[in-house]
RNA sequence: CGGGGCGUAGCGCAGCCCGGUAGCGCGCCUGCUUUGGGAGCAGGAUGUCCCAGGUUCAAAUCCUGGCGCCCCGACCA
């Protein structure tokens, strides 16, 4: 390609609404261009990235055993009632009406779609395994789009299904979707973790995030320092503790002290000379609109997935001012467990407290020394609180880390959850009717385009792995006035041509510095630059993106050099 | 949905308080010079000042309503 003839608006300055450095870096280097809020339009060497990175994923797919498909966009309610996600998706679904007056949503994810073709035209074990993906624009109606193309409301995402006979099958499937999906983003160069996680509204009995490690990422990882365990701090476990310990403390008589406005734990603990750790917090839900007490120590925090998966219920929210006088009969701030009218739950970390301070369901009062068994009773003890540093390892004991990180692939095992609702079933060896059972696999594309150029960027601009990168070489005439110049780049824009290798000639009539510029923002992996100087030697320059080292080669070397650095890379 | 901010040339912004000819930098076009890290000089083009209504002799500026975008939060693949 030729610069000159190119479709690529570069930017000098840093966009105003761009925060992160992948969504200003992919604006100035003209990838994107915003067309309304979450929405983006692909430029051409944004798309040749795009279109790089889903030629792995179709590689790797292929090579795992699933096949591509195509499915649409625009789907019926009637499928999303049968799996019952009509209701349950939330918002985020975007739903309209046809001209009939039909009610049709754009599709988020297609397991609906798939389940639907598959239970068409799959009917006996014989037809089974059968992988099944496309690549293909997800509409997801986001709440506050963000961060370019990281957070968007349109986006296309590679997606697959896996159906299987049994749960050995599915197992079977899984693995092989975790080794592709571990071998995609290991080709594009990136640092990340397979972690365990949250399997959300897509549901499902387990899951693997991959992750790509960022600072900026929106989600936070923990991993242990000894051992293999890494999960989603939504899903971090906590090892449970041993049993129930009292330490041998006598129990104190309950005390009521007036704690006038003191609502917060640190209000409270301050004002009563105690430590947060001394402290209950009582938090009141509204689980499926029936009231829950969680109660954690007041030093941690109660971690809300934990609790909706413990309830097993469909919508989990903060209670609100009216529920919370219901319950408690005080306004929110004096929530205690002594007499309160819901369900309480216990984190495993209450389990060795005696003689706490918590609400005490009065106004501007608090109870000292309450214990449980004598003052209040606890339903169940549970894993309810967020992890934190200064837990252990739930599988080995060890420290744990933590970090922050890009979701960019999800794995799950969704069983028979789809099946079941749409009813796919196939005939077994004995005729007998069975649920196949599903797995689901999804890549975010631009996503990961996005946490590729969050990892590898310098304060010039992206710096491409050979792999996904859209173009491999730049040559950069120095002055394309001069004749031997422009000839001799020319040649060598042919001869890379020729051997297949993704070159682009800078023959734009600008100063040195305009070009070299240019090219570091949009992070050509190698630059060949060709000047007078270097060319009265019959020698180029040869300057390597990644490291910034410079290589002086003869002419006829050159090719050679940039053959084997691009063989090697990629 | 709650809180905050912004909307003026392609981009980044000033002007708005205190109403009176719409500006700056970058980019763009033409010419000359220049040519190894975002050139210099000279000349030039470009605006429904987000939209609608109101106040006023006069509105980018004041008032009302709307729309859009961004940030924080709630929420979530």
């Amino acid at each position: 390609m030729r610069y000159s003839e190119l479709f690529l608006p570069t930017v000098r300055e840093i966009p105003a609404d761009a925060e992160i450095v992948s969504h200003q870096l992919m604006i100035r280097a003209g990838m994107i261009r915003k067309l309304t809020s979450g929405i983006y339009t692909y430029l051409p060497l944004g798309y040749r990235v795009i279109r790089k990175f889903e030629r792995i994923v179709r590689e790797e797919m292929n090579r795992a055993g699933a096949q591509e498909v195509y499915m649409p966009m625009v789907q019926p309610r009637e499928l999303w009632e049968e799996s019952g996600r009509w209701n349950h998706y939330g918002k985020e679904l975007l739903r309209f009406k046809d001209r009939n007056d039909r009610d049709c949503c754009l599709g988020p994810t297609h397991e609906e779609v798939i389940t639907d073709l598959v239970r068409n035209e799959i009917k006996t074990y014989r037809q089974l395994p059968r992988n099944i993906y496309q690549i293909q624009t997800k509409y997801r109606d986001e709440i506050r789009p963000r961060f370019g193309v990281m957070r968007c409301r349109e986006f296309s995402m590679k997606d697959a299904y896996s159906f299987d006979a049994d749960e050995e099958g599915v197992d079977i499937s899984y693995k092989k979707m975790f080794g592709a999906y571990m071998r995609i983003f290991q080709r594009c160069g990136l640092r990340f973790r397979a972690v365990e996680a949250d399997t959300g509204s897509i549901g499902g009995s387990f899951s693997h995030e991959f992750m790509v490690i960022a600072d900026t990422g929106e989600d936070s990882l923990v991993f242990c320092s000894t051992c293999d365990y890494a999960a989603n701090l939504e899903k971090a476990e906590i090892a449970i503790p041993e049993g129930r310990k009292v330490s041998g403390e006598e129990f104190v008589p309950l005390e009521t002290v007036h704690t006038p406005d003191m609502k917060s734990i640190e209000e409270v603990s301050w004002f009563l000379s105690v430590q947060p750790r001394d402290v209950v917090k009582t938090m009141i839900y509204s689980a499926d609109g029936i009231p829950v007490a969680v109660l954690v120590r007041g030093d941690t925090d109660v971690n809300e997935i934990k609790v909706k998966n413990y309830l097993n219920c469909d919508v989990l929210e903060m209670a609100d001012d009216t529920m919370i006088y219901k319950a408690t009969g005080a306004p929110r701030g004096f929530a205690g467990a002594i007499g309160i009218k819901a369900r309480i739950i216990a984190d495993y970390s209450l389990m060795n407290m005696t003689n706490f301070v918590m609400g005490a369901n009065k106004e501007d009062y608090h109870v000292k020394n309450v214990n449980i068994g004598r003052d209040i009773s606890v339903d169940s003890f549970a894993d309810l609180r967020i992890a934190r540093d200064t837990d252990l390892c739930p599988r080995c004991g060890g420290n744990l880390l933590f970090a922050r990180g890009i979701e960019v692939g999800h794995v799950f095992k969704l069983g028979t959850k789809y099946s079941k609702a749409m009813k796919a079933v196939y005939l077994d060896k004995n005729g007998k009717e069975q649920y196949m059972v599903m797995g689901c696999y999804g890549i975010g594309i631009g996503r990961t385009v996005a946490a590729s150029i969050e990892q590898n960027h310098d304060e010039h601009g992206i710096i491409w792995p050979l792999t996904i990168a859209p173009y491999q070489v730049i040559i950069t005439p120095v002055n394309v006035n001069d004749e031997k110049i422009k000839i001799i780049s020319e040649k060598l824009y042919a001869s890379l041509l020729e051997k297949g290798v993704d070159v682009i000639v800078d023959d734009r009539d600008e100063r040195a510095g305009v070009k070299f510029n240019d090219a570091d923002l949009i992070g050509i992996p190698l630059r060949v630059t060709i000047g007078k100087k270097a060319l009265s030697e019959q020698k180029m320059e040869v300057k390597i993106r990644k490291s910034g080292k410079v290589k002086i080669l003869a002419t006829d070397k050159v090719v050679d050099f940039i053959l084997s650095y691009v063989n090697e890379g990629m």
